[in-house]
DNA sequence: CGCCTTATGTTGTCGGCGTCAACATAGAGG
DNA sequence: CCTCTATGTTGACGCCGACAACATAAGGCG
């Protein structure tokens, strides 16, 4: 279960012969856009921070949060253990880093979410949606992201604006939607917010932990709940006006 | 942070001393009720699985997950390391035992709140603040629950039924709320309480991690997000009904 | 009683991990 | 050219989980 030796063991093989090479260091299929500077050497690495972040990154999505090692991602890049020091101060400052990556994207999602839906209330639920979708994609990273690491508030300032922004966004559209008429007015846009955010948050934990049955596309996996929490954080589950049909909104 | 070297040092100093000892083995304060059999030697030990238990869940209360070692485990109990091994097949095995220990613990939280309320509403909306409270009250131990271990339905048998225990006890009043005609049906008791546990797992853990605001029981804190949600719960977020009021439900 | 089987606990050891100190190297700038 | 500093490497340390081999105690059986 926990012990993964072989692969990890085909996998630290396969750094070492990668390393054996002087320092090819530019065969990565990343960047391919226009050349930054120049085709040459450049300096020992070119950028290793970055290298690193994605390399994190990558290998939490490829083999899951424990298989995350500084060895590991320092022998992924052909690169030796340790060098990582120059560029983060820890392992938690790496792992910072992943999460600040996190919520970047995280935010970038709900955006477009709210955008091509055209705000509104199929807005509000296109994020919602997002929101489980870019934690069901990426699990663990999302665990990363709020995981036992950094969940004081410690944490280095990028990280710490990075998860603001994307709470913002989710105010922001709680506040249009009070604006519009369409929202109550009788708490403010950042309690709803935060109400919200704990739902969403809530299933994407349970469907990232499988938790919920299914994978995800039958009756009650996390699909389903996810469309009947956007329905009902619409409506409510008590019959507080019993003149109320059963389906107020068209499925 | 992470290196918590002093404490960990001090504690395994203490443990060596009290290895030094043959044997003292019934020196612990616990089961202070009728002595079980004799008040002899009787065995090795005695109990070590339920000691190595009990000591794992004091330790991770007291000093946090990271601080869960099988050493450190193993130490404070003045026994050996791996001395785990002739009771638990691993870590996470142990893990798991701490896991179901927390399910049952949590299912009683569970069933005496919603007992003491006597039902109805007032014991649904206890049930919710009683699960919040559970969690804050023992966060490592509710992160143990929902960590990563385990988290797919490969655990054993005790822990699945302590979980699916406290499952079904949402699942229960819900369905005794539909009976009683206070709640909607047009859901089934369990596709509304998966909604439901998923809004007070995700304020746990947002609680948990420090992630709403000040300690708790101010404005916008774990409490008052709570008492938002188990009223929300009821009433929904959107003017369906133009005609309802600010507040359905008295405070 | 003496022996043996089995359950329980210990010691030794291994590989892996994060981290630090010391050393090596390369690019920049005088 | 020489030096300075940024960057990367090697070696080592302590801690960890896990396994193998060994030690010991409880209990069964003659």
């Amino acid at each position: 279960m926990l012990t993964v030796s072989t692969p990890r063991a085909m996998l630290l093989e396969m750094a070492v012969t990668a390393r054996k090479r002087p320092k090819a260091q530019g065969l990565r299929p990343k960047a391919q856009g226009p050349r930054p500077k120049a085709l040459k050497v450049r300096y020992h690495h070119g950028d290793l921070r970055r290298a690193l972040l994605e390399e994190a990154v990558r290998t939490i999505r490829d083999d899951g949060t424990a298989a995350l090692t500084l060895r590991a991602v320092g022998a992924r890049l052909g690169v030796s253990r340790t060098a990582l020091y120059r560029h983060f101060a820890d392992k938690s400052a790496l792992l910072d880093a992943v999460s600040e990556d996190g919520f970047r994207r995280l935010g970038d999602a709900l955006e477009r979410a709210w955008a091509d839906a055209g705000g509104g209330v199929p807005g509000f639920e296109a994020m919602g949606s997002a929101y489980v979708r870019f934690a069901l994609d990426n699990p663990s990273h999302y665990r990363v992201m709020f995981g036992v690491w950094n969940s004081r508030e410690h944490h280095d300032p990028a990280l710490r604006a990075a998860g603001t922004r994307a709470f913002q966004l989710l105010v922001d559209a709680l506040a249009a939607l009070q604006r519009d008429g369409v929202a109550r007015r009788d708490e403010t846009p950042v309690a709803v917010a935060r109400y919200v955010w704990a739902v969403v948050h809530g299933i994407a934990m349970l469907g990232i932990d499988g938790r919920l049955p299914d994978g995800a596309g039958g009756p009650g996996g996390v699909r389903d709940v996810t469309s009947f929490a956007v329905r009902r954080l619409g409506s409510g589950i008590f019959l507080t006006e019993p003149s109320l049909p059963s389906a107020p909104s068209a499925r």
